[in-house]
DNA sequence: TGACATTTGTTTTAGTTAGTACTATATTGG
DNA sequence: CCAATATAGTACTAACTAAAACAAATGTCA
């Protein structure tokens, strides 16, 4: 059981994070998943739902209601595949991308102001420990 | 922005843990948050909501949720508490209590395979990190 | 070509989540 | 003692989540 206190401190310090990031982002009128496909299809190509399901690590099924509410507010169009008609292109609006232009750089801005507190050094032993830990997370299925 | 990559192996390596985590949890009927409050009930006294919800990062509002269905499946009760009536005494029924001797361990076991292979200084060292991450986040709010 | 399997996205279901408003109870300061 | 305030838990809403079932389109292979 030497694996509890690791368990105990990335579950916390995920949810410090999200806890740090979330309200920012709500003050934009946008809720995290929102706003991470916006920055996702921003200053790309058309893409399908499969492919920024992959990007974002969001399911296929929550996906869908996701672009929905998007679409709803005119941030983002959908438009059917002319090679493949089981598929679609998912794309920012002009609205949608002018509202990311204003939504993003604000933010990244906001998380800096605590990312900054650490060492170049810091963050590059993390994200390397981090991502120890993800694969063999990933391949002890 | 040197933080994103770190930001991103968070994210990601968070989400690895939940993959491997929920479906096992899933596996023997029940959820993740529901495993997490049987484990803090467990081998404990009585305690309230707030605590119970300090101890698990869950909010109060989601609690309710969680403890009607725990309550609803027979694993969990609710008894007024004589000193404070606006409080409430939460505990697992004997069925919670042997569930959780059934249900735990093999948990357990199952995140071990996967944690076990990090080396106790990887563990340390993660450990350390993601609690100075989680206080500067913590701190910039 | 035709049966069968795979892929893409939607729908449905059960549950979690934060946030806000609300009720009931407790505490505290005047 | 009483009014203001704080605390504990619930109710409600909108959104997200995985999982499974589904429909439509496409691919495979005999």
């Amino acid at each position: 059981m030497t694996f509890l206190p690791l368990l105990k401190e990335l579950v916390r310090s995920y949810q410090s994070f999200e806890n740090f990031s979330a309200p920012h982002i709500r003050s934009m009128a946008l809720t995290s998943p929102q706003f991470d496909v916006i920055a996702t299809l921003a200053n790309q190509p058309p893409m399908t739902c499969k492919y920024l399901g992959e990007k974002t690590l969001i399911t296929k099924g929550t996906l869908t209601g996701i672009l929905d509410r998007l679409t709803a507010k005119g941030l983002v169009m959908r438009q059917s595949n002319s090679e493949d008609a089981r598929s679609q292109q998912v794309s920012l609006t002009a609205n949608g991308q002018a509202l990311f232009e204003q939504v993003f750089p604000a933010h990244m801005l906001h998380l800096d102001k605590a990312f900054n507190q650490l060492s170049a050094i810091e963050m590059d032993e993390l994200s390397c420990l981090l991502q120890k830990l993800r694969n063999v997370l990933d391949a002890s299925h």
